[in-house]
DNA sequence: CTGTTAGCGCCTTCAA
DNA sequence: TTGAAGGCGCTAACAG
């Protein structure tokens, strides 16, 4: 029921100024080492806490990393903020969650409401709708530090960590080239997205390395959606040419149209082979899990992330030597095939 | 880089006197109608934002909840941080997260932290190795109201949320007797947890209401592990009696035993059927689905235990008036079956 | 080595 | 209707 002891407090008993007892606390080098054991004494007996709140006031600092993102029940974003935590928690940072749910009004309050709350620095995974960035560009003003993780914006001059789709959809793609097959799909994500042109670039090159053509056809669009990824898949298997694999924009893409493709009658993995890329936990419980799938480490690009806004902040790197760490994308078989 | 806008600044430009201004921005009565005008129409062409740490360190309150639960990559909690975090929202409170990852150790040291960054309030589900509560005993001293959810500690006078697995096993188990089903397995988790428990109680009572005999020889335990369950299952069907269904503790333990079963040879939902608890998403995609799932709520928790914690700090519930609300399970028929 | 002073930004008395 | 003063808890600059 008594306030919690303070400096002054300590320093009232002990017949001392607050300053001595903050520089005694603080074991600053010229105390003498009797008023400093006695200080630290007293400050155990009283259970003394220093009032975070009257320091982060006063050092204009908050220990605090502000993290806005999309959906945590995505696991993708559910381990990248372990990656973060852990990260920030080593340096004694905390960690303040807003999530947009995809909405972009939403996260420019969030963002809003972490700038009033004097966070020290903010990591971003953006909202799908997100096409304004003046809730970002004005926090430069406030010199609060952002760095974008995964889902980042169209513009220059920031930081960011994201991962590259090509590279892990150059490695699909050749996988199955390999495994013989000739006519592969791609159930490819929203044109505009920045991971869809990746994953259509990866395509491409894939095919080029092995001189053969690229057929566009081949390359169809989903919004995301269930429906939408069925009516690709449906588009996929009317076309000309019988596909024998896919490649697909992601683990629900794929089972939406696996589902679809049994639902045809299709032979999944005999008739058509899946790849897809990462983010459903537990594939192994899948019924049909895909044959390999490009891993995106969403645990790793969290802890870069946050090292660099970690390094923003402590002024081991200049605000404007913007760091983009593409960590690359990998193909992984799945066991036994 | 100038320094973001006081009300002291606004105060000299105007002529005027800090607390004038102060007083005028938050439409204090008694301020002349164009001072107040003039001072508001300052601020906003300054973009004055109050500076939330001096208020902070003034109110001695932060408008902060602290989070602490075991792992975000379970989907009852990321689908509990989401109840949680829109509630708090609502009445502009924010976030601060801390993932024990089941250990007490960094759960006690979370809470640590969290004590000390003057967080208004905690939502705690505990680890699940946590047997000591003194860390969160203490919080009392520093009158920060503590409501606990879904993995609640074994004590008196405490704020909780919970629900109860009794009635949704109930309802399982009724169901499956309702079919037809007599010889009824049920793998439940180690035998302290409360959970465990309820489900045995459960089960019992079902059985019960049927007149027909409890056996607990049916009712086996896993440490939640896979091999753990792979060895309730192998208990289960080494039973002299024949069992046609099996409660399992969860969706994961279900789909490990499911797995176990399948490779012994036996057809699953057909020589016997899996009802489990819910916490695995997307279902729809798993080999074999369970027939039957026990719904525990987990945004709804979230949100139940943040209204509780809301209203102890604004004072419209006593800090002794305990609060122990149980959300009941309920079983939940998948589609079609 | 230690004390004094001052100030961070805001709000809340108490006076005028 | 407004101003002046004081203080929240802590640190830092400047004195001794």
């Amino acid at each position: 029921m008594p306030n919690p002891p303070t400096i002054k407090e300590i320093a009232k008993r002990l017949n001392l100024a607050a300053s001595t007892v903050s520089r005694a606390l603080h074991n600053h080098p010229r105390i003498g080492l009797k008023t400093r054991m006695q200080v630290q004494a007293l400050a155990r007996e009283l259970q003394y806490e220093p009032n975070q709140t009257a320091i982060f006031f006063q050092q204009k600092k908050t220990f605090t990393l502000g993290i806005v993102l999309p959906e945590l029940s995505e696991a993708f974003f559910s381990a990248a903020i372990s990656g973060i935590e852990d990260t920030a928690n080593k340096s004694n940072y905390m960690v303040l969650l807003g999530q947009s749910h995809d909405d972009a009004t939403r996260e420019q309050k969030i963002v809003e409401i972490m700038k009033n709350h004097r966070v020290d620095g903010l990591l971003v995974s953006l909202a799908k709708n997100t096409v304004h960035y003046a809730h970002f560009e004005m926090l430069r003003k406030y010199n609060i530090p952002v760095v974008f993780f995964d889902r980042i914006p169209d513009m220059k001059d920031i930081h960011y960590v994201a991962s590259n789709m090509e590279s892990g959809t150059i490695q699909a793609v050749s996988f199955l080239l390999q495994q013989g097959h000739r006519v592969i799909g791609m159930i490819n994500g929203p044109e505009k997205l920045i991971a869809s042109r990746q994953r259509t670039t990866g395509y491409r090159k894939a095919m080029q390395q092995q001189r053969l053509k690229y057929d566009a056809t081949l390359n169809v669009h989903s919004d995301l959606t269930k429906e939408g990824t069925r009516q690709a898949m449906q588009q996929l298997l009317s076309n000309k040419r019988k596909i024998t694999a896919v490649v697909a924009f992601n683990d629900y893409v794929s089972q939406d149209a696996v589902q679809y493709a049994a639902e045809q009658g299709i032979q999944i993995n005999k008739d058509i082979c899946f790849v897809s890329y990462a983010n459903l936990p537990l594939s192994s419980y899948m019924a049909y899990p895909p044959l390999a799938s490009v891993e995106q480490y969403p645990y790793l690009q969290g802890q870069k992330a946050t090292e660099i806004l970690l390094d923003l902040l402590s002024g081991k790197l200049a605000p404007d030597a913007y760091q983009q760490i593409v960590v690359d994308s990998r193909l992984v078989i799945a066991p036994g095939k």
